[in-house]
DNA sequence: CTGAAAGCGCTAACAA
DNA sequence: TTGTTAGCGCTTTCAG
């Protein structure tokens, strides 16, 4: 009888399945001599358990994921949400059922979702902490307990969490900045529209932008860095004063989300040519914009990838024991004109496509 | 007895699992009745099969599929053949065994090496047809019995593979043109150095970029299209006589993998400022231009992810009997001097990282 | 200390 | 048309 796995060994090791089991798992009632020759042959023929198998013993029919993201922007969140989803459908070996706690905003009741989450008795986490200082406390705790936190887009840094899948913020400034370097004449000058300076990311992004525009510009200098509070309003505001104050101004680095706004100035005052737009992120009402040309070009943070790869990471180390990766980075992917329709939010039927395409 | 899944479902019916399973997967030799009871109780139960049990029971055997791609330029296809393996080392309900039949380079050999692999019995390949007439009719056969064939990178359109996975070339001429457009002045003349233009993805390349720069480069013109061969020789040769020819040149486009005798001549006319160059995929070496300056910027086909795309494409199908989608276009990415260390082949301890990565 | 055996939920071959 | 049963490879319990 020529059998698999565990029996493959039992039967060379001449010892009963049990006996091959306890040495495997360093379980105890097992002498040691005949632990080492069970663990011996093991390696002898490179055995590697099988997952389904161990899954349908030990009966972890359903790995329950957590999941704690704002709903708001959901143009972005969205996004990250079909990516885990996606992701934890294609598991083979164990039914990952999702429980949603999001957070109408980033920022705003982590601390109760989490703890819901806690109560709920999930596996692991996926969240975007936005206020550290709230909800690191409560990572640590999870943590504690045995439930893997990852981070998503945004990190706590001080915290336990178990991985970090973001894009570096810094760089996606600086990879802004490079671009738009080559998009302006030397000793240009450049602004940045940002959100709320005390979020961790918009900070290292508008500071990366500086940094980087100093250096690859010559003479190039960063003349404002505007505060528009993600208020459609602001931003606005905020840009026509801009544009009337500096008006030889070059280029506006927008590094949230919402950059409308900042679109509908420059058309006002005519300056959609004379001023190079690099914004962030993607989604529908952006491609008319890069199709026109008011923007030259976006930074994408790939939010589906992010939640696939997190939920990735999760699902490794639940089924395969795959040790968890502290930190992933992203790379922020460059939109341009030719190549907005290849990724997920630049295509005309957004709804229409459940599963993931290759466009990273 | 409270047993579970089909169980359940079997009680509740009062038939036997035997029936359900029947039911459950529409199979002949049950009654119309009892199967539409049985999808009703199924369905009221939210049944979902546990994934473990159905691939302990029906998956055992392990999986082997054929990769059948050149060795030559091994920098691109390593970094293939990595994504193909990490991925089929993910598989958690089937043992993957991975059949290489490498090609020494595009085109040569073909034919053997498919059979080759269709002798061996596999269940699934991943190729790089370099002469689609020649192997075409293979993948056919192939295809007939069974066995499913996804393309990468470049494609095999007038046969039956199941699968193609790659970036479309025209559009990554495009993008390069959009580029090159916003780094040279209006009315600027334009070159590109390709490999063969028989070779379909070259020759694509090489159009996509002169129609775009047309369009995007007010009063632009692209001067000259050389075909190198891939030979570094020739390369340099003729890059020099290009530069001595067209002293107002202002930019040119590498869509094959040879650049560095482009780089070495446009230092040696002392041009590597004047001359905007754009290049193609990414390898250690490159790095360093792109530190530089000499090269801008390049567009990155991706290979890892291609390959990892490829694998998991096949594995979703043998594994879960997902469908084959037909085509899966990857976005060709844009590599500057701020991001390229988040490339595979941009880091410096490549060799060191067997596992993937989240910069796509 | 070691072996035997009963499941986990599903598939597939064989009986009825 | 339907029921029964033997695995799939591993964990775990109960005897020896």
């Amino acid at each position: 009888m020529k059998r698999n796995g565990i029996y493959r060994i039992a039967e060379l090791a001449k010892v009963s399945i049990g006996t091959v089991d306890r040495a495997l798992h360093g379980r105890s009632g097992i002498r040691e001599a005949t632990r080492k020759k069970v663990l011996r042959i093991a390696h002898q023929l490179a055995y590697s358990p099988n997952p389904a198998a161990r899954a349908l013993s030990v009966g972890h029919a359903t790995l329950s994921i957590g999941v704690c993201i704002p709903r708001e922007n959901h143009l972005y969140y969205d996004q990250m949400r079909a990516g885990i989803l996606d992701e934890s459908n294609r598991a083979s070996t164990v039914r990952v059922e999702l429980v949603h706690k999001p957070v109408p905003t980033l920022g705003i009741d982590e601390k109760k979702q989490m703890m819901a989450l806690l109560k709920r008795g999930v596996k692991g986490i996926i969240t975007t902490p936005g206020s550290p200082e709230v909800v690191g406390p409560l990572i640590d705790v999870a943590e504690e307990a045995g439930v893997r936190v990852v981070c998503i887009t945004t990190d706590a840094p001080q915290s336990r969490r178990s991985s970090i899948v973001a894009v570096d913020p810094e760089l996606s400034g600086r990879l802004a900045a490079e671009l738009m370097a080559k998009l302006v004449p030397p000793a240009s000058k450049a602004a940045v529209v940002t959100g709320m300076l005390n979020t961790e990311e918009h900070r290292l992004k508008a500071s990366g932008f500086c940094a980087g525009f100093c250096s690859d510009c010559s003479g190039g200098q960063v003349v404002a860095v505007l505060e528009a509070h993600e208020s459609e309003e602001e931003s606005y505001h905020k840009t026509c004063e801009l544009l009337q104050r500096e008006p030889d101004l070059r280029g506006i680095y927008v590094c949230t989300v919402n950059c409308l706004p900042v679109c509908r100035a420059l058309k006002e005052h005519n300056l959609a040519e004379a001023v190079a737009l690099i914004t962030t992120d993607l989604f529908p009402q952006m491609v008319l914009q890069l199709r026109e040309g008011t923007i030259r070009a976006s930074i994408y943070q790939n939010p589906y990838l992010q939640g696939q790869l997190a939920m990735r990471i999760l699902l490794d180390h639940f089924v395969s024991r795959t040790p968890i990766p502290a930190s992933t980075s992203i790379g922020p992917a460059v939109i341009l004109r030719s190549n907005v329709h290849l990724f997920r939010e630049g295509q005309e039927n957004m709804s229409a496509q459940p599963s993931a395409p290759g466009n990273h």
